[in-house]
DNA sequence: CGAAGATGCAGGCATATGCCTGCGTTTAAC
DNA sequence: GTTAAACGCAGGCATATGCCTGCATCTTCG
């Protein structure tokens, strides 16, 4: 911390920062807060959380095509891609053309990718107990459903309109 | 969507992509699929709404430090020195040695950031009263509130010891 | 004043993601 | 069956971020 360097009162700071009115903003500094506690707990296999949620998403899909794991994840089809590289070069899963269609290309956990997650998911649990004993239980429920809500596409639709989605979507 | 390729029942799809209990997973998934809906808004006027906020939160600091904008944004130091390059690069920030410390670099909106930002902030209000009116205001300001205990330093250390803070940090 | 530490960044390296474009397949019209 | 559209990805390009290491400065303690 510097000195006498801060020029703002602690006041501005809290109303300018904490509060930033910007939905979108606060979504990614909880993020980037968040993320990296969920990263170090899962450090020592080697795994990010972005990385071990992509292998059990796999897993729960069972071999899906890229395009699902995508819809699933909500992701980009094109940065699904670049993001499985790095595993696929691990060894953890494999890309494994489809027998009916050949333009479709499915994600295989490798067993390797299967140990991995036996070696990941213990850490992840630890991680998120974690995460709920400082957040609360109850808040953490919530927090899951409010952060569904926003990231089902029907949400897109409702944003598009300015109306409220409610359940829609 | 392929025809009959989906080998998983909407029922797994639903409880165990929409309801992970993975908090950071969830948060996630939520940004990015905000991060796009604000992003969208924002295109006209050039910027992410990563720069955007990058430039709101340095004219509220007035100048700050590095370090002062990386704490406030709850960023990496350099993680925030990458993504002030472009920034740099294109004139809407510039990066001036501090007369007292020649450590230390000082961030300051220019002239044309400046002008930048009277023509960001009307797209992101846009942005920012869709949210609002298609998630709720009330919801709105409790998200707010949420996103902000998680964003602040204090949760690191309940996490750490995996005990509540509260109104701690 | 001189050396050990603390500080504030810069750079290299790696992942995370998105957009846009191009290519190979499949499917749907004729 | 050709051919034109639609589809599913791959790649290139760009930003977003983090970690770790090295450098230049301050600061502090003899």
């Amino acid at each position: 911390m510097a000195k006498g360097v801060r020029a703002r009162t602690d006041v501005e700071v809290a109303s300018g920062t904490h509060r930033s009115r910007c939905s979108n903003a606060a979504l990614r500094k909880a993020t980037r807060n968040i993320g990296q506690l969920y990263d170090e707990v899962l450090a020592p296999c080697g795994l990010r959380t972005t990385q071990h949620s992509l292998l059990v998403t796999v897993r729960a899909l069972g071999t899906p095509t890229m395009g699902q794991l995508a819809e699933t994840m909500v992701m980009d089809l094109s940065g699904l891609g670049h993001t499985l590289k790095p595993l696929a070069r691990d060894g953890y899963l494999r890309l494994v053309p489809d027998a009916a269609d050949r333009r479709v290309r499915r994600v295989a956990l490798t067993d390797l990718g299967a140990a991995k997650l036996e070696q990941s998911i213990p850490l992840w649990q630890d991680a998120q107990t974690r995460f709920e004993a400082a957040f609360g239980r109850e808040r953490t429920d919530a927090l899951r459903d409010v952060l569904a809500a926003l990231a089902r596409p029907g949400f897109r639709a409702a944003f598009a309109r300015g109306a409220r989605p409610d359940e829609a979507g």
